[in-house]
DNA sequence: AGCACA
């Protein structure tokens, strides 16, 4: 491969992040925009003046992790394409699922680092006990006749059910995936709504279809429909 | 460019 002679492993590396988007939203943006490719365990990130602009996203599965790998590769990402590896070691969150995690080990290796002053922001995330969890799409339940509520088809969309800190840079990542993306718009003073251009009715539900139930942070499953005309 | 998780 052309990878640079990383053998696969289920944890990413990426780099060449843009460093000017702060920790939280970054790790929810990939989150949000990686588990499309299947269960992830854990993203880190990290600001500190050698790890800022990348981040590892650790899988439960190798070949969530080498799809992850082969698609997104140079996926423009806030405006820098992603430069995808890798992770050279096994990510700590898979070595406690293994058993095989070493403290000891991890001790020594920091030892030798240096005595540098490493950040002090927030490091945990808000969401749940140790890292992100159950994201992603979830098979929307579809009604009984299949079809969805109400409102016909509208090549905008309504989006609800976000966290208020959902940005319209994070939805612009996960809808622009679909052909026919227009553009993000959202209204500072109503947080937790969105809408979302695209050329036309069928690109809209495509997109609708593919993101229906959508969980950028596992306690909110966004809710998408035709907005009215 | 840069491979961590405290």
């Amino acid at each position: 491969m052309l990878s640079g002679d990383i053998p696969p492993n289920q944890t990413i590396y990426i780099k060449n992040l843009n460093d000017k988007v702060k920790k939280e939203e970054l790790r929810r943006s990939l989150y949000a925009l990686f588990s499309q490719f299947g269960r992830i365990l854990d993203v880190v990130a990290l600001k500190t003046p050698r790890l800022r602009g990348q981040a590892w996203i650790a899988f439960s599965e190798i070949t969530a992790a080498s799809n992850a790998f082969r698609q997104m590769q140079n996926f423009p990402f806030y405006d820098k394409p992603m430069r995808i590896q890798y992770a050279k070691e096994k990510s700590d969150c898979v070595a406690k699922a293994d058993g095989t995690f070493d403290k000891k080990k991890k001790q020594e290796d920091k030892g030798e680092r240096k005595r540098k002053a490493e950040d002090s922001k927030t490091s945990a995330q808000s969401n749940g006990a140790s890292g992100p969890h159950q994201g992603g799409r979830q098979a929307p339940a579809p009604g009984p006749t299949g079809e969805d509520s109400g409102a016909p088809p509208n090549n905008v969309l309504f989006v609800e059910n976000l966290p208020h800190e959902t940005t319209s840079m994070m939805l612009q990542i996960l809808f622009q995936q679909y052909p026919g993306f227009r553009e993000v718009r959202m209204i500072p003073a109503k947080p937790g709504i969105a809408f979302v251009e695209f050329t036309d009715d069928s690109q809209s539900a495509v997109a609708m279809q593919a993101l229906q139930g959508f969980k950028i942070t596992p306690q909110f499953p966004m809710s998408i429909t035709f907005a009215k005309k």
